[in-house]
DNA sequence: TCATGATTTTTGTTATAACAAAATTATGAA
DNA sequence: TTCATAATTTTGTTATAACAAAAATCATGA
């Protein structure tokens, strides 16, 4: 991927989407610092893109100031983990409420056709995929609220805990957790039932938030 | 208010505050386009910090793009209004059960005195002073959980509601609106239950919310 | 008067250079 | 070695100029 492969002509977003995927796929190792100048050459792009991606992706909370003139991808940190779960309950759990009375078949078709999916990459153990997978099923039921400042607030809030945890992921995806609750949700949508499918999608947050925090304990205790 | 008297070295946090604090005013009214040039000019900046300021503004909802050159204040919108404020009885919510253990004493004093001064102000209807102490009031107690992500995101719902609806707030201010909610608030601080003082809290939103509307609505007649 | 096309002006974006401040490295003494 | 201090390099920020594209203005026709 290259800047001129971008549709949209700005620098700054392209700029800003490279950086947010490397560190979607776990790229950058924690601490590891993100200058201006290095982004901008590593990149093709001037300084000024560069630095409005890396501004904004510190606002979101994606990295990370450590100094006045030093920003990183942000380390392990509990609390920080604790307090993106509340939020994506909050939210998530709003966006699922809203939207569940708008699934229609074709939603559900393709809920059920990317839970198949996600089981067979957990099978092959092609955690990434699943991954992927999963981030899928859950924005096509938080699409269905149709409240876009909401959306874009959770996808924020899934940077987040993507930059900080995605070298947990691995250890954590293999317990193929969340097939419960998806088809739980599934079965909430199909029964026009608003509630239950939020209590299904909350308890699949719930479930990621308990292996996330385990998995960097353990991290944390062995280091 | 000039760019030499903040403290923050930096030029675009200046223009940011600069913009933010204008609009909160309701200085410029729905559809007032804002040029990266002629903002750069009234604050004595150059365009990087200007431009800088603008887009953090639009990515945050307190304005919007009209077109690919374009933004402008928002125009009054019914469907934003009800998006912001169901987010914010989630996120508000989730603040204010989170933290309200935490409240002491002092906070308790605090809010009852932050209290007194609203009424006193509606009474002598400077409905301006009683909007600042009520945001005052409400941050008092969000601020108890000690999430910062979390706080700045409900900021940034605040700063959405009060650009797109500051001129409808003194007739919206009228009616002496929050006072019941804000002391059910405050008993149940000192009672030590949480979900009671959620439950003032959204209250107390949602009452913003009905108000909000009808004001915007009779407007929209009106016009 | 109104639409439509051409022209002019305005505007957003970006690369770049300069500056000040921070971060880093080197140096020195205890 | 260890710590403080000085020298050096790196770095964030900003103003500016140039460019392309959008917006506004004007002109022309019916």
């Amino acid at each position: 991927m290259s800047a001129s492969d971008l549709q949209s002509g700005r620098l700054s977003d392209f700029a800003y989407s490279s950086i947010k995927e490397q560190l979607a796929r776990g790229a950058y190792k924690p601490g590891h610092k993100l200058p201006i100048r290095s982004v901008a050459e590593m990149l093709n792009v001037g300084a000024t893109p560069a630095r409005e991606a890396i501004n904004r992706l510190v606002f979101e909370g994606a990295l990370v100031m450590v100094g006045p003139k030093t920003v990183i991808v942000p380390h392990l940190d509990l609390a920080a983990l604790y307090e993106v779960t509340q939020m994506r309950l909050a939210l998530e759990g709003l966006a699922t409420e809203k939207g569940a009375l708008r699934a229609t078949n074709d939603i559900v078709d393709k809920l059920l056709a990317l839970q198949e999916k996600i089981t067979l990459s957990l099978d092959e153990k092609r955690y990434g995929d699943a991954l992927h997978d999963n981030k899928e099923f859950h924005f096509t039921i938080y699409r269905l609220c149709e409240m876009s400042h909401l959306l874009s607030t959770i996808e924020a809030l899934w940077l987040r805990v993507g930059a900080s945890f995605h070298d947990l992921y691995p250890e954590f995806a293999e317990a193929k957790y969340g097939v419960h609750n998806h088809l739980a949700a599934i079965e909430g949508l199909v029964d026009k039932d608003p509630s239950a499918v939020r209590a299904a999608m909350e308890n699949d947050i719930r479930d990621g938030y308990r292996r996330l925090k385990k998995a960097a304990q353990e991290r944390l205790k062995r280091q």
